[in-house]
DNA sequence: CTACACCCCGTACCATACTACGGAGTCAAG
DNA sequence: CTTGACTCCGTAGTATGGTACGGGGTGTAG
C-alpha cells in the first residue's frame, strides 16, 4: 500500500500540515507508523478522515463532537441512532442559535427605523436604546 | 458627588470585578480616578456605561466595536451616519450568520430524514455523507 | 484594635481551532 | 555530494471575552 508522508495527506485533503499535527495531538487522527527517520507514514485512507472533519465542521460540530462521530463510524456493533441523536441534538442547536441571532436581528432593525441620519449624537435612538434598558437580556 | 469602590460598580452594573479591570485594559472605560490608597473611585455615569457595553453585546457588538460605539458616543459633532451605518453593518453580518446556519440547518435535516434508527454504522447515511465530498464549502 | 470584607497588581488560565517559530535532522533530485 | 524542500519536536502566539489566583495592603464595623 502506498503510503503517504504529512505533506501529501495536508495537500490531499486540503489542510495545514500543522492541523494534522494538531487534530493528532487531540485524537481525531489515531498516531500513524513511523519510518525509522521518526517521519509519519499515513495510509490513504486518513485522507478521508480528515475530509470527513472537514464536513462534520462545515455542518457546525465542534471537534469534540466529531471525534464522536468518529468513534461510533468505527465501532463494529453501534447502531445508527447515537449519530442520530447527535444530528438532532446539533439541529436544535443550530435553531436555538438562529433564534438568538433573529431577536438581535431585530431589535437592531427597529433601531435603524428610528434612526435619521444627519442627527448629532446626543439625540442618536440609537445610542438612546443602547443606554437605557431595552433588550435586557443576555 | 458619591463615588463608587469597583465593588460597587461591578453589583449596580450586574458584572464582576474583573470584567470591569478588564474593559479598562481594553479601553472601554478610562482610568478612573485613584485614592491616596491607589483604590479607584468611579463616578456613578460608569455603570451606565458599563450597562452600554452590556446591552450592546446582547445584540451582537463585539467589543471593539462597542468602542467605537463608546467614542461616538460622546464625540461632540459626530452625527449619527456613523452609528447607523455600524447597525446596518452589523445587521448584514447578523444575515450572514443566519444564512450560514440556515444552510447547515438544511444539510443535517436532510441527513437525519434519510436515516433510520437501528441501522448499523456502516450504512448510516449521515457518517457516509460526511465521509463523501457533500455539502463541500467550509 | 481586631477581624473580615474589600481592593491592589500581574499573570495565568478557560474554551475553540488553529498557526507560527526555531533549530535540527532527513530525503531525493541533479 | 550538495542543496533545497520537507519533516521532526516543543512551545508560544492568535482572536474573543472574560475568570481565577496569590500575596499583599486597606477600610470599616463592632
Amino acid at each position: 500500500m502506498a503510503m503517504f508522508t504529512i505533506g501529501k495527506v495536508a495537500t490531499q485533503a486540503g489542510v495545514g500540515v500543522e492541523t494534522i499535527r494538531f487534530y493528532e495531538r487531540e485524537g481525531l487522527i489515531k498516531e500513524p507508523a513511523r519510518r525509522a527517520s521518526g517521519y509519519r507514514q499515513y495510509e490513504p485512507t486518513v485522507v478521508d478522515r480528515i475530509r470527513f472533519i472537514r464536513h462534520a465542521k462545515a455542518l457546525g460540530f465542534t471537534l469534540r463532537e466529531i471525534g464522536e462521530l468518529l468513534d461510533l463510524r468505527f465501532e463494529p456493533d453501534s447502531r445508527c441512532d447515537e449519530v442520530f441523536e447527535l444530528a438532532e441534538a446539533k439541529i436544535s442547536d443550530i435553531d436555538e442559535r438562529i433564534r438568538k441571532l433573529r431577536k438581535m436581528r431585530r431589535t437592531l432593525a427597529g433601531l435603524t427605523r428610528d434612526c435619521k441620519r444627519g442627527r448629532p449624537t446626543e439625540e442618536c435612538p440609537i445610542l438612546k436604546a443602547l443606554e437605557s434598558h431595552e433588550g435586557e437580556s443576555s
